[in-house]
DNA sequence: TTTGGCATGTAATCCGTTACATGATTAG
DNA sequence: CTAATCATGTAACGGATTACATGCCAAA
C-alpha cells in the first residue's frame, strides 16, 4: 500500500463499523463526511480490491439472485493498519482555491467580471450551510455511540463555520464595491 | 489547453504585470498566492513550454555570462485567453481534509489519540494567521495600484478568516475534552 | 571554499476522475 | 413498462508531485 494513498483508510474505518459492499461505502462516505471527502467509483472498487488482496479485509461474494453483491469485512491486520495510520499526524490539506485565484487576478481587467463570482460564491455558501445544519440535525437520528456522534458533529461545525466565513467575507467583499 | 488545467493562467495572470522567467513565477506565486495556489517546477516548465509552442506567450532567451534565462512575455492572444477564462465561473474547490477524516474516525478509537492532531492544528492556524498577517503589512510596500492591493489584500482576508475559524473550532474541541 | 540562491529541465510515478460497459431488481 | 436504484468493474486520461540531473554566480 503506497504511502500517500488515503482512500485505503477510509474504507478501512467505515468497515470497521459494519461489513459492507462498495456500493454501500460510496453512499455512506457521501452521506457521513461528503462534505470535506470524496471517492469515485473508479478509485473504489480497485481500492477494495487490494485490500483485499494484502488481507486487510475479507470478502465474501453472494450471486444471491443473480445479482452480484461482494460484502467487506474488515480483519485484524485492517484494524491495526488502520489505527497505526490514525496515530500519524494529519498530512495539511493542499488548498487550491480557484475562486480567489480568479479574486486576486481581477485586479487586472473589468471589477463587474468579479461580482458574479462572488454572488455565486454566496450562494454556495448558503446552500452548504443549509446542507450541514441539516446533517447536524439528522446526526442525532443515527443509531451511534455519543462519542461517535459526537466526533462526527465535531466535522460538520467546521464545515459550518467554514462556509460561514466564507459568506461573511463574499458579502462585505460584495458590499464595499469591491 | 486541456479544459481543467489552471497552471496556464496563474502563469499568464503574473505574466499580465511583467516579464519573468520561470524561476521568477515560482517565487512571484509562492509570495503573493501562496497561501491558496501551489506550482512545483515539474508542472511550470512544461507548462511555460507549452503556452509558448500556442503562442501565448513568447520567449527571449539569454545564456549572459553563461547562466541560462529565458524570460516570458504574454502575448495579446496570451491576454485574451486569460480574460475568457476569467470570467467563467470558477469551478469549487475540491476539499479534502485529513485532518476531518481522522476527526470522524477518532470515534473508533482511544479519545487521546486526536488530541495532538487538534494541537497541532491550532498550531498551524496560529502560523498561519502569523504568516497572513505580515503579509497583509507587506502589501501595502508593493508598488501596485489602489486597486491591485484591494483584490489581494481580499484574498488575504479569506484566509485570515480561515485561519481564525480552524482555530477557534480546534480550540473548542479540545476544551471540551473531545 | 563552500553554502545558498539563481536557473532549467526530465522521468517516474501516482492518485484520482471521467467515461465506458453491463446487468438485475424494485417501485410507480 | 419504465425509471430509479442496486451493483461491479475497466480503460483512458490527466494533472500534479517528487526525485533526479545539471551548472553558474555571489557572498560569507
Amino acid at each position: 500500500m503506497s504511502e500517500r494513498a488515503r482512500t485505503p483508510y477510509i474504507l478501512l474505518g467505515l468497515l470497521c463499523h459494519e461489513p459492507m459492499t462498495g456500493y454501500e461505502l460510496n453512499a455512506t462516505i457521501q452521506r457521513t463526511v461528503g462534505h470535506f471527502w470524496q471517492e469515485s467509483f473508479g478509485q473504489l472498487y480497485p481500492t477494495l480490491k487490494d485490500l483485499h488482496a494484502r488481507g486487510l479485509v475479507s470478502m465474501s461474494a453472494s450471486a444471491a439472485g443473480g445479482r452480484d453483491r461482494k460484502v467487506y469485512t474488515i480483519t485484524d491486520d485492517g484494524r491495526a493498519a488502520l489505527f497505526r495510520w490514525l496515530a500519524e499526524p494529519p498530512q495539511p490539506s493542499v488548498v487550491r482555491s480557484e475562486l480567489l485565484l480568479k479574486v486576486f487576478l481581477a485586479s487586472l481587467g473589468g471589477v463587474d467580471d468579479l461580482r458574479p463570482h462572488l454572488e455565486a460564491a454566496v450562494r454556495a455558501a448558503n446552500a452548504q450551510i443549509t446542507h450541514l445544519t441539516a446533517v447536524r440535525a439528522a446526526v442525532d437520528a443515527e443509531p451511534a455511540t455519543e462519542h461517535q456522534r459526537r466526533c462526527w458533529l465535531l466535522t460538520v461545525d467546521l464545515g459550518l463555520r467554514s462556509a460561514e466565513a466564507t459568506r461573511a467575507w463574499a458579502e462585505r467583499a460584495l458590499s464595499e464595491g469591491t
